[in-house]
DNA sequence: ACAATAGGCAAGCACTCACTTGCCTATCAA
DNA sequence: TTGATAGGCAAGTGAGTGCTTGCCTATTGT
């Protein structure tokens, strides 16, 4: 389980890692369910990115492995759900021992 | 101040992107105020993370530019201390908005 | 002074990764 | 059925990155 936990942490700070990945979760936040052309205008139009849909797909692949992206097939469409659950196992280990500001020791 | 969040953000998410500096800021969030050689031996035998101590120097660079390490010099000695602090602003920038589940909203 | 310890700087290499390009399948409207 | 829309798969490319190697400075102990 240990080993499980490490492995998706990987893939979840890896997909953070990206800004137009973050990007996309900020506008699957604004508004759940979009396809994957509907956050390609979204990224061309508001942020300005210049960005292929097949880079979108991938991106939207590597959010979907890491948990952070939900999926739902409807006929043709795809719509994509944020799920931002996995962002909690960060709070979790490293906020936990002190959240209110830097810790003290002697060397 | 909203690009300098941007910049900020986009230093911690790649600070946090691999899985030895994750492993450097469990090490201090267990000890606190650790030299250079003192981590380098953690992950060593800890670990058994067969790293140079270059590569080590190099990760807490990165981890101090990301706002996640500090440090304070006394001597020949540098000690590193852990600042969870900026972990904060993601749980502000996705989890606020709702945390208890996965989001529905028609297409 | 001299050696050992603690750390820093910079160039080079190998690998990863984001993005493009090209072509393909599936669903829906006319 | 035909064309348009929504999406998928795979190979290639260029930039970024983790790590090593080699050499350097600063502080401390004898």
């Amino acid at each position: 389980m240990l080993a499980y936990c490490v492995v998706v942490a990987d893939d979840l700070f890896k997909a953070l890692a990206d800004p137009t990945r973050r990007t996309i979760l900020d506008e699957l936040t604004e508004k759940s369910g979009q396809t994957l052309f509907e956050i390609c205008s979204r990224l061309s139009m508001k942020h300005r990115l210049g960005i292929s849909r097949q880079a979108v797909s991938q991106h939207l692949a590597v959010l979907e492995a890491a948990g952070l992206v939900e999926t739902r097939r409807e006929g043709r469409y795809k719509f994509h759900d944020l799920n931002a659950a996995p962002l909690r196992q960060i709070v979790e280990r490293w906020l936990v021992p002190d959240t209110s500001g830097p810790q003290e020791s002697a060397p």
